[in-house]
DNA sequence: GCGCCAATCTTTACGTTGTCAACATATCGA
DNA sequence: TCGATATGTTGACAACGTAAAGATTGGCGC
């Protein structure tokens, strides 16, 4: 039986959000689409996250521990330029497999004006902050050559996410995986020492 | 006077689209008002685009018309490596010149299904297809390693992309100039031949 | 247990939007 | 000249974001 009081609103309707985004990409997540994939009125998520906006930001907060986590994908204990190359394939493997997360966590709505929602603009600063701590573990092994950590983060970063984006974007007529493979190979040419 | 016929309404309401989008962003546009910035009524675009997803392709082509050129912009008869660091650096300068513009380009739009227009796929085969002519000419002068052009391409539209896209979102604390620089710099130290 | 306040959700309402259908006007070729 | 076609207008409709006001619930002091 249904409650006036849902109990845990919030997380059900970014699993709506999801839904919606995956099935039918971002242009189709609206806030009363979501309100009724959560079985609430149209109404009840502005007491959660305020507008569109914001929503898209609880979904992209979601997006960004979910990439965090794909990239962490590599065993333990691995040598640092292993953690690395998982930085990459655990990156364009994430975007590809869950195409409306992604999409919806660089949308153009929320690339405009300050971030709405502070946990966001952490969640995204922890998945930054790995890489450049990975880059630095690489340094240390000496797998990666010497110089500004967050420069060189930088660039592995644009690399992966510009591949990632292109290939959601279909841009490419290859497979991920194959994308991915090359993508990380072509990468660690450049960055390696030496 | 206003005459019944505007003469050139399609390109008058890409015009106005563009204006929107570089003052208030993607989410800004709207068919509407694209028309009453061309001085139409709200219903006329549609004989032109038919829905906003086909303005959004009009518009996207401007942008990878524009994108063509300012990666064109090194002098002529300039080394191909020469020709090759503009790519980067005009991309990225056309992206955070034209925030707006490119931002439409990619929206998500425009991404999902296939291209509601022949002359955008067109636009943007032509944009690829000289990224790959210069790589072949670097290859041919020996500034750029050997293998699979498309390939080597592939890696650095990837990591322009990347580059000019995490520059629009504001990703970067450093300025688009700086950016483009290092980011042309380590591209090559990848691509250098040897 | 009781009462009150804040948080949560619903209802109602309003202006804007995309899109369609019906109609009006201009252009162009047979 | 005249009709077909392209181009633009008007009117209408459902869906949307958002705000205001009311209903319901949970929690906390007492």
């Amino acid at each position: 039986m249904p409650r006036y009081h849902h109990g845990d609103l919030a997380r059900a309707l970014v699993d709506a959000a999801v839904s919606i985004l995956e099935k039918d990409g971002p242009h189709a997540l609206t806030l009363r689409k979501a309100a009724r994939g959560a079985g609430v009125s149209h109404a009840a998520p502005a007491h959660h996250f305020g507008d569109l906006r914001g929503l898209l930001s609880g979904v992209a907060i979601r997006g960004w521990q979910g990439l965090l986590a794909a990239m962490r994908e590599a065993p333990d204990g691995s040598a640092a330029i292993d953690r690395m190359r998982q930085v990459g394939t655990g990156y364009i493997g994430f975007a590809t497999a869950n195409v409306g997360l992604f999409r919806a966590m660089f949308h153009p709505i929320l690339a405009q004006g300050p971030s709405p929602n502070d946990r966001h603009q952490a969640a995204r600063e922890a998945t930054w902050a790995y890489v450049v701590s990975v880059v630095e573990d690489c340094q240390a092994e000496g797998s990666v050559r010497a110089g500004d950590a967050k420069a060189i983060a930088r660039f592995a970063w644009s690399t992966t996410h510009g591949a990632a984006a292109l290939c959601v974007e279909g841009a490419f007529d290859h497979s991920p995986v194959e994308i991915a493979q090359t993508m990380v190979r072509d990468l660690y040419l450049g960055l390696r020492s030496g």
